[in-house]
RNA sequence: GGACGGGUGGCCGAGCGGUCAAUGGCAGCAGACUGUAAAUCUGCCGGGGUAACCCUACGUUGGUUCAAAUCCAACCCCGUCCA
């Protein structure tokens, strides 16, 4: 269908909706301004990484068609924890680690929304808020009451894990009627009337949908994006190094635009318009080109998408080392550095330079001809290295002494 | 509470007294080919050591044995069914 609102439009034309509910009700919804809606985070770390962009774009995109998002910290259900698409159970965070996170992860989404108390200003909530303090039994008659045990039974983030016969407990089996709860607490304290969320969060979603209209005859809302994979199927946003973290202090922000600059071919455009706020043509246009011609896009994605979440001068310093580095062989200003005050045999200045996990590790890898110190390959695992000095493993990750 | 099944390296999953640092698959890393892509092929893939070799590891703790991931006991955890 073709939407009249901007939010929804688009969404679509980005290729970020996956299931909508009552879509020309919120069609309509969203085309009147200051469209209240959220999306929750869990605590479970103290940075959020790629898997959870796709969110924060869909606050952006509300935020860029005159809505207002809110950004729910998850202060509460953390506690408890979402067993959706898990085999196991997390583990339990203590309560000092999940306000340490918390603290953390509300940075982020000062670089993709903006915040204050205007109409169109992101706000933030927690939802520990009104969790914390619940009182069991009365909830229980409340809420509890609304909830279909049967119809949780059947929804996939409890019926794949009972199916796979992996240990489910009652915490976890609360996950959703927590959500539910906040959705409604956030309509009464905020008027917030859609929640957006990924694909695995429709079970959730609707659930705090049927409660409301349950509770308070409430009509709400509920978006979800498509779960995004890398075209070859594979989970989006790993690398070497583990997740692509969003926060700077977890991943470089060389690496972070080296991710992005690494996109597989088939997923440029993919990634160009639902990442980055560049116009659809000119991404239609960067989509188009064939062959080689085809990194200029990625360079693209990787400027684009580190500025949004890094900043332009962290995009621009990272582009130019990249030329510096593959282009022209060199070393760019980005690159990782480490301190070496005195030579040091070259086992020894690849585990300090991370390029390996230890020397076991560097010495394998000086076997198989992986390794060059200033551009030239070695394999003397004996050898002094003193710096300044270039150390390469393979043909991407590099490092300097000095 | 009872019966049965199970807990193995990042994940899945073999092994069920020695030849086991532990088959295989996935993921990962590197090499070749390329375009800092994909696909493909090749190698590597617990730690230390130039090496011989040493250390740590199969839920936990003890035990049997020359020798245990493999046998025994207790305990912890999980699943299925029963009460």
């Amino acid at each position: 269908m073709t939407y009249k609102s901007d939010f929804l439009r688009t969404l679509d034309a980005r290729r970020m909706l996956h299931q909508l509910t009552d879509a020309e009700a919120l069609d309509a919804l969203a085309a009147r301004p200051g469209l209240v809606a959220y999306i929750g985070f869990d605590c479970t770390a103290p940075s959020l990484h790629i898997g959870n962009l796709v969110s924060i774009m869909l606050l952006r995109r509300l935020q860029q068609a005159g809505g207002r998002p809110i950004v729910l910290m998850g202060g509460g259900t953390t506690k408890v924890g979402d067993p959706s698409g898990k085999d196991a159970s997390r583990q339990m965070l203590t309560v000092a680690d999940i306000e340490a996170n918390k603290a953390s992860i509300k940075r982020i989404f000062e670089r993709f929304l903006h915040f204050g108390d205007g109409p169109g200003d992101a706000v933030m909530a927690d939802n520990a808020d009104w969790l914390d303090h619940l009182h069991y039994i009365d909830f229980l008659r409340d809420f509890g009451r609304h909830f279909s045990v049967n119809r949780m039974l059947s929804m996939d983030s409890v019926r794949l894990r009972l199916e796979r016969e992996q240990p489910l407990s009652f915490i976890e089996f609360n996950y959703m009627v927590l959500q539910a709860y906040d959705f409604v607490e956030l309509n009464k304290r905020l008027g917030c009337l859609l929640q957006l969320g990924g694909s695995d969060q429709w079970g959730n979603i609707t659930q705090g949908i049927d409660l409301a209209r349950r509770v308070n005859g409430a009509q709400l809302f509920g978006v979800t994006t498509p779960l995004i994979t890398n075209s070859d199927g594979s989970k989006m946003g790993k690398t070497a190094a583990g997740a692509v973290w969003l926060h700077e202090d977890y991943l470089p922000n060389w690496d972070y635009w080296q991710f992005w600059r690494n996109t597989q071919d088939a997923d440029v455009g993919r990634y160009l318009r639902i990442f980055t706020d560049l116009p659809l043509d000119e991404i239609a246009r960067l989509e188009a080109l064939q062959g080689a011609e085809i990194n200029a896009a990625k360079v693209a994605l990787a400027n684009a998408a580190t500025a949004l979440c890094r900043g332009e001068a962290a995009a621009r310093e990272a582009e130019a080392t990249a030329t510096a580095t593959f282009a022209e062989g060199g070393a760019g200003d980005a690159l990782p550095r480490f301190a070496l005050a005195n030579a040091v045999p070259l086992v020894d200045a690849l585990v300090l330079a991370g390029l390996a996990a230890s020397k076991g590790e560097a010495r394998r890898k000086l076997a198989e001809n992986a390794v060059r110190l200033d551009g030239e390959t070695v394999t003397d695992a004996t050898q002094m290295v003193s710096a300044p000095a270039k150390l390469s493993l393979g043909k991407k990750r590099h490092a300097l002494l000095v």
